[in-house]
DNA sequence: ATTCAGCACGGTACGACGTA
DNA sequence: TACGTCGTACCGTGCTGAAT
């Protein structure tokens, strides 16, 4: 069902969180500061609008529905982002000369920065980012010692003190040069992949990469003839022979934009890489950082290589 | 918690008026 | 004549207090 925003009152999002954090009406009118009256009739509003009871009454407390439950989520998520948005006020982007550094590893500065750097131009013109290499635990204590401001990566573990904010999951997939000779009609078979020699990307912190333990849970190994410790040679020594080498499908697709390379699925499953962004609870309301986190995620909710290719 | 009556406030429509 | 601004009347919405 769509809705006009311009005949909507948003005023009701905020009274039906509140109704989901107080679960009473009496409640939820005093966190407002408007009477129970009002906020019955606003509940009453809710209802007419959504076209379900939304709380119902059980013993002293008033229970959501499904549908209430349904809707707590996204409702919450949105107006936390109008309240970080209000708080930016405090925080000139467009005038601020300031450099923020994020820590990740090269492949996903490659996936990340280009997009970035072109949201910051616009909004932003005299801010720098800069990418710090950082990988497995010292990430986090490049973190803790404020030698970065935000990490990106994918994180096994983080202390308590640290903030996490998961963002996407991400297959992985196999690169390799356009008609390949093992690669017929486009699709990646099991004989292929063990017969074709590969190249093994392992950043530091990642002693074995995602794929080669699910062969290995297979009993199967492929033919790796070249282990590189950064992004920078891979997509050319992939273009330039018959090489193929595993990563993550985002960065792979970076890749294979940038090197006209191509992207094949691999034809077993494997465990997802798990993104997400972490910063340190000092950092947690200071505009600034908010504003450029912001940034972060929004760059990586809108990036291309996101979308499924055409 | 719900409903109702009364009240305040803001938005909209419309006419009067001034200006280019 | 067209356009913008201002004042006024009307209407819808949301509030409070009281009754249930």
């Amino acid at each position: 069902m769509k809705r006009n925003l311009n005949k909507f009152d948003l005023n009701l999002l905020v009274a039906f969180d509140t109704l989901m954090m107080e679960r009473g009406v009496t409640r939820a009118g005093r966190a407002l500061g408007i009477t129970q009256a009002a906020m019955s009739n606003t509940l009453r509003r809710l209802r007419e609008i959504f076209d379900d009871p939304l709380f119902v009454k059980s013993g002293a407390r008033m229970e959501p529905t499904p549908r209430a439950l349904e809707l707590a989520e996204p409702v919450a998520l949105a107006l936390q982002k109008i309240r970080v948005a209000l708080d930016q006020e405090r925080f000139d982007p467009y005038g601020s000369k300031r450099t923020f550094r994020i820590g990740m590893l090269d492949y996903f500065t490659a996936m990340l920065m280009p997009e970035l750097t072109q949201l910051l131009s616009r909004v932003a013109p005299g801010v720098v980012v800069r990418a710090v290499d950082v990988g497995g635990e010292d990430e986090i204590s490049a973190l803790e010692r404020g030698d970065v401001d935000i990490i990106f990566s994918r994180f096994q573990w983080v202390p308590p003190k640290v903030t996490l904010n998961r963002l996407l999951e991400m297959e992985y997939v196999c690169l390799h040069r356009k008609n390949h000779p093992l690669v017929g009609d486009g699709k990646l078979t099991m004989e292929a992949l063990l017969e074709a020699r590969h190249i093994q990307y392992y950043p530091r912190g990642m002693d074995n990469t995602v794929v080669d333990e699910a062969l290995a849970e297979r009993d199967l190994h492929r033919q790796i003839v070249c282990r590189l410790g950064s992004f920078g040679m891979l997509p050319a020594l992939v273009a330039g022979s018959d090489l193929m080498t595993c990563m993550p499908e985002g960065a792979a697709r970076v890749m294979a934009r940038q090197a006209n390379l191509q992207v094949s699925q691999l034809p077993f499953p494997t465990a997802k890489l798990r993104l997400a962004i972490a910063w340190h609870p000092r950092t947690e309301r200071d505009p600034a950082h908010i504003w450029f986190r912001e940034q972060v995620k929004t760059t990586i909710e809108r990036s291309e290589w996101r979308r499924q290719p055409e």
